[in-house]
DNA sequence: CAGGAATAGTTGAATCTTCACTCATGTTGA
DNA sequence: TCAACATGAGTGAAGATTCAACTATTCCTG
């Protein structure tokens, strides 16, 4: 934490100012143009919600391992546990959860086997399935839930107030909304 | 993103109510208390957080991969790039990337087949080891750190202004404080 | 309505991460 | 001093994720 450091750069976003080593010569690295390195603030933003994010999660996948879940375990039972019939297709979920259709088709795979959601075809569309939540699979976030929503007031909500909540969720809009229209 | 759900739960966090079903009886689901469910703010908040962590790694691993590079790895050479002698020791840098010493070796492990990276032992404490920043690996940061800090720029922090960043250093340092304290 | 393009989902191999151990060295205190 | 414990790091196997195919439908469009 304190000054040990050979630069004041970031140790995640890249240095605040180019080493001196690069500049000697006139390089200029991105397209001819210097880059505009991160600002103090831009910086320290930057590394709080990264710092911020991987102890977060990994502190909710340590609790909810009691329950032997994961994080994204528990998304997936979220997720259809909220849609009509316990039931939603599979790229819609893969959608809802943000990652991509390998990746869910495997999740599921491994979900199936621990008897927490089950496959059904689609009728109207024969290339489709659903991820339906089985009895177990709804009596198990049943019983989670209340413990993962602690988890998180406990280790994230109840430490800010409203107000820096409601910032939060402006802050990122633009962001999601940002990306989620990359693809 | 329309109304399609049976509940208005989030997705991610939890409901935010409990469903009909889990109060029929009066169960008392969390040590025979009533769970504190997400607000709609709290929910948004949350929720918010993770889809934004979630699009940005992926874009920022995309723009990386350009280079050979993964997040993880850019993360580890500028942690080394701005230690004295471009240099650390294995714990140090587990800590400062927060992840485990397992997972540092192994990916330390992976930078030196690729040259990025060195291992050398430990005079002092011949326990030790220090992860070195070979020449290769410094030529590498040195090209890739620019464009990162453009990705970066480009799709979080010129969506935001200097107060939102601000906001969001304060609202995150408690909450990482919190959390490393759980080790 | 034929044929090509797009969509839905899966698969296996390669890569990465986690978990439980092990090994070697250091530190402590009786 | 030396036994017990703590610390720094690595390992291999098991589990998870990514990547590049691949199959089976469905959607267009002339």
């Amino acid at each position: 934490m304190s000054r040990e450091r050979a630069n004041a750069g970031s140790a995640v976003a890249g240095w605040t100012e180019p080493p001196a080593q690069l500049m000697r010569n006139g390089e200029r690295p991105v397209d001819e143009e210097e880059p505009r390195w991160l600002s103090s603030i831009e910086q320290q933003a930057w590394r709080a919600h990264l710092a911020a994010h991987k102890l977060l999660e990994h502190r909710l996948d340590r609790d909810l391992q009691t329950f032997g879940l994961s994080v994204n375990d528990y998304e997936i039972l979220v997720n259809l546990s909220e849609s009509p019939g316990h039931r939603m297709r599979m790229s819609d979920l893969a959608d809802a959860t943000i990652q991509s259709r390998s990746r869910l088709s495997h999740q599921i795979s491994r979900m199936e086997a621990a008897g927490l959601v089950a496959r059904e075809t689609c009728a109207d569309d024969r290339r489709g399935t659903f991820a339906v939540l089985t009895e177990h699979g709804w009596a198990t976030i049943q019983k989670v839930a209340p413990h993962h929503v602690a988890s998180v007031r406990q280790h994230f909500i109840d430490l800010l107030t409203d107000d820096q909540l409601r910032e939060l969720e402006t802050a990122y809009a633009p962001v999601v909304s940002h990306l989620k229209s990359l693809r």
